[in-house]
DNA sequence: CTGAAAGCGCTAACAG
DNA sequence: CTGTTAGCGCTTTCAG
């Protein structure tokens, strides 16, 4: 049988509510009594049953990460920082990695009545939730790096008004890709080519791309379907492989595109990777573009001119604000960062011709 | 107030044992009043307490993923294809990441108690323990792609005897080094370099530098302590970072040097970035070899020559082993699994000079 | 400051 | 087949 709280007591000659005072810092008992007890749990090697706490606090001091997208070394820093700054509060992290078949909020939905989380941190996947759903999770959450930034800020927007914790936080993906895309059209490429993803449904592909078609709008420049790459369907959209039939795909249908712009860097890469394959020059015959600025892509060859978001920071202003919310410190908010073009080898100059 | 399952119980005017039993799809129950107790739970949308289901089961039906060295990829493959078994299984994963600086066995204590798991993979890290503190656990484990086969292959010998639930999974660390070395003497290297981790210590690193020592000495080449570089000590080893200042610092101080092993490929990107950057050809000026097989390194330019380790199989293999010893239909077994040297554009034949 | 006692929500005998 | 009931191990009043 495993140790109790009760076979402690016993041991230390009190009562069980003087152990549990002892094990959770409790102020009203003696330093010396706590110390003593202290001491046998540690002798011991006694661990208390989280299931007795949790079934007996109704609060639970824990907080999901529930993450869409696995594969994406962009979330793993993400989730990296953010496990650091729950330990440092002390709270427990429950992490979840979200299949692309389930629904984010359904699982969240099951977690917090099962584990009577305090907080829910939702990583990527789209916000194709009504509000109703939602507000029906009854903690404080927050979506990083999510698609649908016009809904979800309207609906932060609204849960500001009714005290509903809930917050946002996000770089302005079609801004950040018109940017992108506008600093290829300024170093003269015409024929720029997409790697997209999602384009039908709410998702940081569909804003991405529309930044890129406004950036060719805006100077002038057609859209054109043939140059629109969407990876196909599957487990994990961000992946070499797909970068690299995607970039493979445009290059045969449009022997004049003088440069790539992929949503992920990871994306990226395998379409650097088809490219060279093909036998043409990373930058000159072709520029590539990435967004998420990995630190991989510093290392890649060429290293990758990128859109990078700043992980770090999103990562602790989202889970700093989250525990603002729990704590009641603080109201629903809308955080639109910041990124930056990082120009790096893989782009340049079009061709002339 | 949540709802609990005697809300669900005078809502269906049944008791709640009743409840109970259509909920774990208990045999004695009558199919209609399972159909009625069902419909009402789905409408009211309630989900049991865990914690009061574990506190009462003693059981749990959970294993933990022990992951340390969260950043290698490596593991992130593994972890997805654990995660799917499980759920198949219709376990709860429970996915801890354990700092550089905790000890994998102490959480896993903490664990096993908190949440009454049922068994526990132990991902990465080195295996410096002793019996008593593993035989402490109490419930089944493997120990995936871990440091110190010797010992560990004792101890699982051990327990084989003793009846003690446990066993390992890994690649011959040393021969698999070896093999990736003697490639690159026959392909007429006499002064390669390694980057390798945890030198002194019971881990990965260490095996694989033995390999490569072994190599070096079969085929009568000198073992120079210039040409080994251990990556500095911090939070991860197997980072891009890493590898490149490595590869600096073994360019620098041996220029006749042809070659460098890394014992990881995320390492050997950083290396190749590195070698690229000072004006130096691969695999003409230095060829690089890596160690995982992680999928990246298809898509590096150059594509890496690597010590492929089976991954998928391995992740299948253990976790499918571990439930096996759950289930008290296995004994404790050493699994060496063989990897396979892949050779791509990142390595070749010597320079003659 | 400390101990006794009452549950938290659920499961699993046990008796119908 | 179903309801009643006794805890699982812990926290937390409530009296001392």
């Amino acid at each position: 049988m495993a140790t109790t709280i009760k076979d402690i007591a016993k041991k230390c000659g009190v009562g069980v509510s003087t152990v549990s005072r002892a094990i959770n810092n409790h102020p009203d008992i003696n330093p010396e009594t706590r110390a003593k007890v202290m001491k046998v749990i540690r002798e011991t090697g006694f661990v208390p049953n989280d299931s007795a706490r949790f079934l007996k606090r109704t609060e639970t001091n824990s907080v999901a990460l529930l993450v869409k997208g696995i594969t994406n070394p962009f979330f793993t820093k993400m989730i990296r920082i953010m496990e650091e700054y729950i330990q440092e509060k002390d709270y427990a992290t429950i992490l979840r990695h979200v299949d692309h078949t389930e629904d984010e909020v359904v699982v969240a939905e099951s977690l917090i009545k099962e584990r009577r989380l305090k907080g829910i941190v939702f990583l990527g996947g789209a916000f194709t939730h009504d509000e109703k759903a939602l507000r029906a999770l009854g903690v404080p959450f927050i979506f990083a790096t999510i698609g649908n930034m016009e809904k979800i800020q309207a609906s932060v927007k609204a849960a500001k008004k009714s005290g509903f914790a809930y917050a946002n936080i996000a770089v302005d993906d079609v801004e950040e890709a018109k940017k992108a895309v506008n600093y290829l059209i300024g170093e003269g490429h015409h024929r720029i080519g997409i790697v997209t993803e999602g384009m039908n449904v709410p998702s940081v592909g569909q804003l991405r791309l529309k930044g890129y078609r406004e950036a060719l709008e805006e100077n002038g420049l057609p859209y054109s379907e043939d140059l629109v790459y969407e990876v196909k369907e599957g487990i994990d959209h961000y992946t070499m492989p797909n970068g690299y039939q995607a970039a493979q795909a445009l290059m045969r249908k449009n022997p004049d595109m003088t440069a790539i712009f992929c949503i992920s860097d990871v994306l990226a890469f395998g379409a650097c990777r088809a490219i060279i394959d093909e036998g043409r020059k990373i930058p000159d015959d072709i520029s590539v573009v990435g967004y998420d600025g990995i630190e991989e892509g510093e290392y890649y060859n060429p290293r990758l001119t990128t859109v990078r978001q700043p992980v770090d920071q999103m990562a602790e202003n989202a889970i700093e604000f989250l525990f603002c919310m729990i704590e009641k410190k603080r109201k629903p908010e809308n955080m639109t960062m910041s990124a930056e073009l990082v120009i790096r080898e893989s782009s340049g100059a079009a061709k002339k011709g």
